[in-house]
DNA sequence: ATGAATGTGTACTATGTAGTACACAATCCA
DNA sequence: TGGATTGTGTACTACATAGTACACATTCAT
């Protein structure tokens, strides 16, 4: 399956093409870390950042931070509080769109997002 | 607010005065850890343990692995997992709940477990 | 009153996380 | 053609996580 490292050089070596800014080197110091390191992790030789370097990596990237963030296995520390906050709940909530098809979720988030209450 | 420790300390003793097995050392040897770490984490002295840790204490004191989780700020593996398969969905989801009363989110999860999809 | 069980203090440790520092050969480009 | 830029190899490090090991004084049960 893809992994992060992956992803993220794919997604770079791409903007590289066109733009010079998107070299290793400028996006590693861009976002605040050695080039060596983010040579390491764009390979996989090492496990991906942190998650305060990933979303910074997300946004020069231009890239969804969820989804990058989910690549690495985390989830954000923002939605992490939410949940928290009412952990019998969201945890029923979540079990219960385990098997549910694409569908079904994008129906009760748009009943959300409507503030359908 | 109320932490971790004094949560598990609480728990613990209530159960500790009608039957002798939830002392802290017999629990602690139970759930395969040393006493005096037990001991600790009830004290708040230690961060709390690792998730399969709180796992095993809180089915061993038959309170809600959910609950417990969280008071430790963690949030369960396998809701990480579900989460991880379809990252963008969950996140709209889990914000467009951010500031939804309760009453709003029961009436989602019932919605949901009643399988209307 | 004594042996078992209880809770706790002190010291130590293994593994994981999240990187830095620096040198180097290859390539670009002016 | 030579200085700048590029990606990468090697070595090292600071801090966090998740505990163990053992001794000790106190209390409980018989």
């Amino acid at each position: 399956m893809r992994t992060f490292g992956d992803h993220v050089r794919t997604a770079r070596a791409r903007r590289a093409e066109r733009e010079a800014r998107y070299s290793l080197r400028q996006v590693a110091i861009r976002i605040g870390v050695e080039p060596a390191y983010l040579s390491k992790v764009e390979r996989g030789l090492v496990p991906p950042p942190s998650e305060a370097t990933i979303v910074r990596l997300a946004e020069d990237l231009g890239e969804d931070p969820d989804v990058l963030l989910a690549m690495a296995g985390k989830v954000g520390n923002d939605l992490r509080q939410i949940i928290l906050r009412r952990p019998k709940q969201f945890a029923e909530l979540i079990r219960g769109l385990k098997n549910a098809p694409d569908h079904a979720i994008l129906k009760v988030v748009r009943e959300v997002s409507d503030g359908n209450w």
